[in-house]
RNA sequence: GGGCCCAUAGUUUAGUGGAUAGAAUAGCGGACUUCGGAUCCGUUGACGGGGGUUCGAUUCCUCCUGGGCCCA
């Protein structure tokens, strides 16, 4: 419906661009349905603003609209009821899924590195918000036609490992390992972490492995291998799925290449027996390339990688999905890159959100043996699911499960993103234990229940997809769920434009909101206003799909 | 020590130059013998502080305070 008020204001003189970017959605809704405000004309014009909008309210003349007022400096838009229906119901009818999507990418490529967790450690939250995030992006850009590919880069290779290694030799135990590697190696972490003299055996273990030493391997890929199985439990879990599966232990072999490409360009520099990239004179410090015992860091597998991904996926840009600790890293990142003389550069970004805190307002340290356990909040999350779920008698026994399962993972989902991605957060379980009012199952209830009415007998026996028939008959309240259901394209794009999935959460909110607000004092089936009704109730609950897939949340026909 | 980020009701937060700052939660008070009460309606309550830019600042700039992160 923004396009008939852009339309309409074309005789302002301003270009189609200039106008979209000022058309608003009033904050009152009883003030229109859009809004133009006319400082910026009025200023160009050199005349009084509420002048300007009297003038343009008169002169605007469209069957498209009920009423188009000027409220002071305002032009206030009214759809007219008998256009939105027409040009609402339709296209979510026939779109269905994909209602909302575009082809404003088509042939662009797009690279997400995204999750990203350490081996070797259990799956914190600290990469929940990574994975979720960037779940959420990839959906919503393939959903505007761009070509996707996911990347989960894991934090595989560096002298921590050198030293969980030596740890490992010495503390290890072959039982606890087998019965719960992850959480055993965790344990020898906490332990290690605390004594100084591994500092200097972990860098000796580290230098084996990037010497290629048999046994130093040997131990590597075990951590690596009980490491991606319990990975993949949880990415199944969270129904996560990545194209393609890397980690910085694959540019441990391309180093070399790095290094000459730094050197040819003179780049580098050797301070104290290190190599660096100076950077001061762009504020971004020193990158440190090599260290002075020849071990290789996480900025020179990152330049390795980034160059093969150009290669290999000819992106048009690539997304770092990555918390904003790591800001200064990709800053310096990105300049070397384009020192190197790779124009390239300009088209990385690097998506950062901010942190989960622990409760006393502080990183969660994996160091101090303070992390949360995804594993565990799920199931916490899911087991609060089931015991709402066992009193509803209606869910059969077997339905159980699943239905606990998908009601968690929207709870998680949906309190993660509809947080402003770059806020620091408190990680507070009650918040994703949380099921009234904002929450992930607030949004699946509010669908489950549309679906319920679609389920019974009804007077209109048909399809409500192509009856082609509206009626105009309908209030405010109606009006209002409309309205916003046909405002889901702008606010895909909006999402994308902004890389922030928390548009998308904030939007299925209201839409939810909207909906029950109907749903309570609007009766559906019998109502002489039935197949309105219907078809509404249909729309909405396909809108609600659609926003909730993009944030990566599986909807439930029942629950 | 240097740099980056954040600050909105008791709490969790939306809004980012414009019309009365919008929710949720907690508290208080209500609704429906009805399509699913994980619902709906009402009510109390907020832009950290000082300066500046602007016709207009919660939004932009600057200093201060508080918190977080990174680098050395």
């Amino acid at each position: 419906m923004k396009q008939e008020v852009i339309s309409a204001l074309s005789s302002t003189g301003l270009s189609k661009s200039e106008i979209e970017s000022l058309v608003e959605v009033p904050k009152d809704e009883n003030l229109g349905d859009y809004a133009f405000p006319t400082f910026a004309l009025a200023k160009k014009l050199k005349k009084n603003p509420v002048e300007v909008a009297k003038d343009l309210a008169k002169n605007i003349k469209s069957n498209e609209f009920e009423k188009v007022e000027a409220t002071g400096p305002y032009v206030n838009f009214f759809v007219s009821k008998k256009i939105l229906a027409e040009r609402t119901l339709p296209p979510i009818q026939f779109q269905g899924d994909k209602y909302g999507s575009s082809s404003l990418g088509r042939n662009k490529k797009i690279v997400i590195e995204m999750s990203s967790p350490n081996i070797a450690k259990p799956f914190g939250i600290g990469h929940l918000r990574s994975t979720i995030i960037g779940n959420s992006l990839a959906k919503i850009a393939s959903f505007l036609g761009y070509t996707v590919t996911t990347i989960n880069y894991l934090g595989d290779w560096g002298t921590p490992f050198g030293k969980l290694i030596a740890g490992y030799k010495e503390l290890g135990n072959e039982k606890k390992f087998k019965k719960d590697p992850i959480k055993h190696l965790y344990d020898i972490y906490v332990e290690i972490s605390k004594k100084e003299e591994y500092e200097k055996k972990g860098r000796e273990w580290f230098k084996r492995l990037e010497q290629g030493d048999k046994e130093a391997l040997r131990i590597w890929k075990l951590f690596k291998s009980v490491s991606l199985k319990e990975f993949d439990e949880i990415y199944k879990m969270l129904t996560v799925k990545f194209d393609v599966i890397s980690g910085e232990s694959n540019y441990n072999t391309k180093m070399d290449a790095v290094l000459e490409d730094l050197k040819k360009k003179k780049l580098l520099k050797e301070s104290e027996g290190a190599l660096i990239v100076d950077l001061e004179k762009y504020g971004l410090g020193v990158s440190l390339i090599q260290k002075s015992d020849g071990a290789t860091l996480y900025v020179t597998r990152d330049l390795a990688a980034a160059l093969d991904r150009k290669k290999e996926y000819g992106f048009d840009r690539m997304i770092y999905e990555v918390g904003a600790e790591q800001k200064l890293h990709f800053k310096q990142l990105f300049k070397i890159l384009e020192l190197l003389g790779y124009s390239w550069a300009q088209e990385c970004v690097h998506v950062d959100h901010g942190l989960y805190l622990d409760s006393d307002g502080k990183k969660f340290s994996t160091r101090k043996g303070k992390t949360v356990f995804m594993k565990d909040i799920l199931e916490e999350t899911k087991e609060l699911a089931r015991e709402e779920i066992v009193k509803r008698e209606k869910v059969p026994k077997n339905e159980r499960e699943k239905r606990a399962a998908a009601i968690a993972l929207a709870a998680i989902f949906y309190g993660d993103l509809k947080n402003n991605r770059v806020h620091d957060m408190i990680f507070d379980l009650e918040r994703f234990l949380a099921f009234e009012g904002d929450t992930g199952p607030y949004l699946l209830y509010t669908y489950a229940r549309a679906k319920s009415i679609l389920s019974k007998p009804a007077k209109y026996q048909g399809n409500l997809d192509y009856t082609g028939k509206y009626s105009l008959d309908y209030d405010g309240v109606e009006k209002k769920l409309l309205v916003k259901l046909s405002r889901f394209p702008e606010i895909v794009v909006h999402a994308y434009n902004d890389l922030s999935p928390h548009i998308i959460a904030n939007y299925a909110y209201e839409l939810a909101q909207l909906f029950n607000e109907f749903y309570h004092s609007h009766p559906v089936i019998g109502s002489d206003n039935e197949l309105f009704r219907l078809q509404l109730v249909f729309v909405s609950s396909q809108v609600l799909k659609n926003a909730l897939s993009l944030l990566g949340i599986p909807v439930l026909e029942k629950m």
